[in-house]
DNA sequence: TATATTTAGTGTCACTGGGACATTTAATTA
DNA sequence: TAATTAAATGTCCCAGTGACACTAAATATA
């Protein structure tokens, strides 16, 4: 539960001068998404400071003209300051920019979203925020209520991840260097959240040629399968063909 | 031609105090695709003031937090001053944010990507622009010499759009009111660059079930050809399956 | 040691969508 | 009246994939 406390908050924004600026304000928010105990999670900050102070948020924050170069820069850093992870698979997602979102005034937000593994990764609360933690994301939903226009930021993003794991390959990305098929599928399914034919899915992915053998075996249990990884330099993104009859209206698509 | 001045430039940003914000500038730009004479064509403005004074540029402008509710509003209000267009088919492309696009400084650009069919626009320069114009589109590229990276945004937006016309029913925006297959399935072709199996695309385009019959046919020489319409009340967008085998890494993802 | 269990991985069939291409249809024009 | 041309349909075949049965290889247990 977050403790938003809004006579402060009024407070704050009556202090705050508005019609300083002529221009919108710039951020990066990113919608970052790891696979944690079998479920989809994405990573949430304790905001420090108001509006919503005390609220969670996506990871994001301010462009910084003087240390950034680029907005992607801006998305990396913040990741990095985080998760302390360097190369994640980062895509822009869309932008928002409206009068409303923010109470402090016209504000733009360039969204991204990233793919990360949960293995290596020691999190950073830094300052800004409270507190951070990764918490299970549920029918594009989280239990907390977010800063922001931050919900419904992630529903469409959970969304747009689940019309892409429809086509492409892109759960590689939150799987540890070397995994089996059998963790792959979990994968897709978790976050597609319906099984998927074995078979078809072998194919698709071996067919892909996008993984190769790493040469070691995973021993658990009962039979022991062959641990797969990405072949280097491969591309970020690729088809995969269908699976099963993609939906008719297309999810991320700003009309 | 473009006839920069680059002397006068020079002048003009020596001039131009960058340090007085904090903020990127934000703009919004807009590539407007329209079918003419059976090719390809993409609205260009040219620049009244500098920088890039008398080049040719995408159609765009600042943020107005006046004037504009949100982002779109902004694409909006341009495309309607310049084209008299006020309902286009507008998506949302990217944003590009860096401190070298523009000479003045860190600015941000979101790019939206609008279909108009060619009927019925009468363009209006208006204040902010020399002149403005219709120019073909090939191979990505433009004949004129474009300000800031919009050469490269058309680039993108171009192949963006070649992409997803490969599994969409976009070209059927670019369509006046009522249009036969064949004419359809022509711009489909001019924009792919290569030709479609005609009965192929009529089971594809029918069995979308996103076109309806006017009533009406089309007499031209030969045999008359029935004249279809866009189903009213429909999805701005949807998917018609594969047009042949989609190539394997995907445009518009930015890496 | 033998058998059950479980997950990994394969074989194969049938269905579907779409490319290829031949055929028919309906108008105009010579 | 026949030729011409684009519109529209008929049909075959093939690739990709869902469905599902089957085999394989390890451990667990009797």
């Amino acid at each position: 539960m977050s403790s938003r406390n809004k006579e402060a908050e009024a407070a704050f924004l009556e202090a705050y001068d508005a019609s300083a600026f002529e221009r919108p304000s710039t951020a990066v928010d990113t919608v970052i998404f790891t696979v944690l105990h079998d479920a989809l999670h994405v990573l949430l900050v304790q905001r420090a400071e108001h509006p919503y102070k005390d609220c969670w948020s996506l990871v994001g924050g301010y462009v910084d003209i003087h240390r950034d170069r680029t907005l992607k820069e801006t998305a990396k850093r913040k990741l990095e300051e985080k998760t302390g992870v360097k190369t994640p698979y980062l895509e822009q997602f869309e932008t928002i920019g409206n009068k409303e979102r923010d109470p402090r005034g016209w504000s733009i937000t360039t969204v991204y979203f990233a793919l990360i593994p949960s293995q290596d990764i020691t999190l950073r609360s830094g300052k800004g925020a409270v507190d951070i933690k990764w918490l299970k994301v549920e029918g594009g939903q989280v239990t907390e209520e977010l800063a922001f226009d931050h919900a419904e930021i992630l529903q469409r993003c959970t969304e747009r991840l689940r019309n892409k794991v429809l086509y492409t390959s892109l759960p590689v990305y939150l799987m540890p260097k070397l995994f089996t098929l059998g963790e792959l599928q979990k994968v897709y399914e978790l976050i597609l959240g319906s099984p998927i034919e074995h078979k078809s899915f072998r194919r698709r992915m071996l067919g892909a040629e996008i993984l190769e053998e790493s040469g070691e075996m995973s021993y658990s249990s009962k039979r022991p399968a062959i641990l797969y990884q990405l072949k280097k330099s491969q591309d970020p993104y690729f088809f995969v063909r269908n699976l099963e009859a993609a939906g008719k209206s297309a999810a991320g698509v700003d009309v």
